[in-house]
DNA sequence: TTGTTATTTGCAACTTTGTTGCAAAAGGCG
DNA sequence: CGCCTTTTGCAACAAAGTTGCAAATAACAA
């Protein structure tokens, strides 16, 4: 089922169903935060980085993927949820990296507040990348014995 | 008068004034916008790229400058406005990424507004990049012939 | 099922950026 | 000046990104 899923998918963007971009597509689906290249790299060890990099090059030029800004200069990247195309990407979500754990995840449900900038700049789109604790870390945290 | 707030800044910091040190705050100062390591390299290419590589590392822990998100995975920097100390950086402001002139700059004026997270996750602090056509390339645009 | 063609992949090679250890050079201070 | 600590430059390496090209393979139609 979900193998037809990504088929569907690959099919949709108009590129050949690989074994690799199907696996590709597969980590994105299953993890539930956002992977870079060196993270695709471990989990994807078969194939060559080459191959790697230019999948993402490729899903990030259709639209299939979006960039996930990172405080460490590492490119992350996250499916896109709603349907965005080669010349615009339509997710204006918040993105939320846990310090604890090092995971970026996207919070579709929290959307980039409308910024007013000073008179003479033209928006096109914005990233916002909110640090903190996440849920799970919290959770642990909470439960540790106390110091 | 440029230098000897150069000097005082180093010694609040408890810093020895060497030249590096004295000519990157003078890039960051003369510069109006966000420069990255590699910037900093052709601007000051009599330097060794390591020891640039160390002025920003210093900097960066005693709070003189803050990193500056990029959509290119390139870090960028720019000085710190208020008072930031080594642990906690207090610039939450916005940043200006021009898709004409790459040129990202820091808007001051426009702070990161609220977010609210979901339940479970806690909030430390936030990036907001936007992008757009900034005030000097949009005149440029303007001004041009139609096509 | 097999052949044809355009696309995709793997390999090699290279560039750029980030990072560390160590000895020489330079800053701060009496 | 002279001492001591910090900083710098060099060498060397690690990690990430990027390109050209020939071999492999997906799509499609005979
Ligand atoms: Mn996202
Ligand atoms: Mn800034
Ligand atoms: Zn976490
Ligand atoms: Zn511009």
């Amino acid at each position: 089922m979900t193998a037809d899923n990504i088929n569907m998918l690959l099919k949709t963007f108009n590129l050949r169903l690989t074994e690799c971009r199907k696996d590709v597509i597969g980590v994105f689906m299953e993890q539930h935060h956002a992977v870079s290249q060196p993270d695709l790299e471990l989990l994807l060890n078969h194939y060559d980085r080459v191959t790697l990099y230019r999948t993402l090059t490729t899903f990030l030029n259709k639209g299939i993927i979006h960039k996930v800004l990172d405080d460490t200069g590492l490119t992350k990247y996250a499916l896109c949820s709603g349907h965005c195309t080669e010349h615009h990407h339509a997710d204006e979500h918040v993105h939320f990296k846990c310090v604890k754990c090092e995971n970026t995840i996207c919070i579709d449900t929290v959307s980039v507040p409308a910024i007013t900038l000073p008179d003479g700049f033209t928006y096109l789109d914005a990233s916002l990348l909110v640090r903190g604790i996440c849920k799970i870390c919290q959770t642990k945290y909470n439960h540790s014995p106390a110091i």
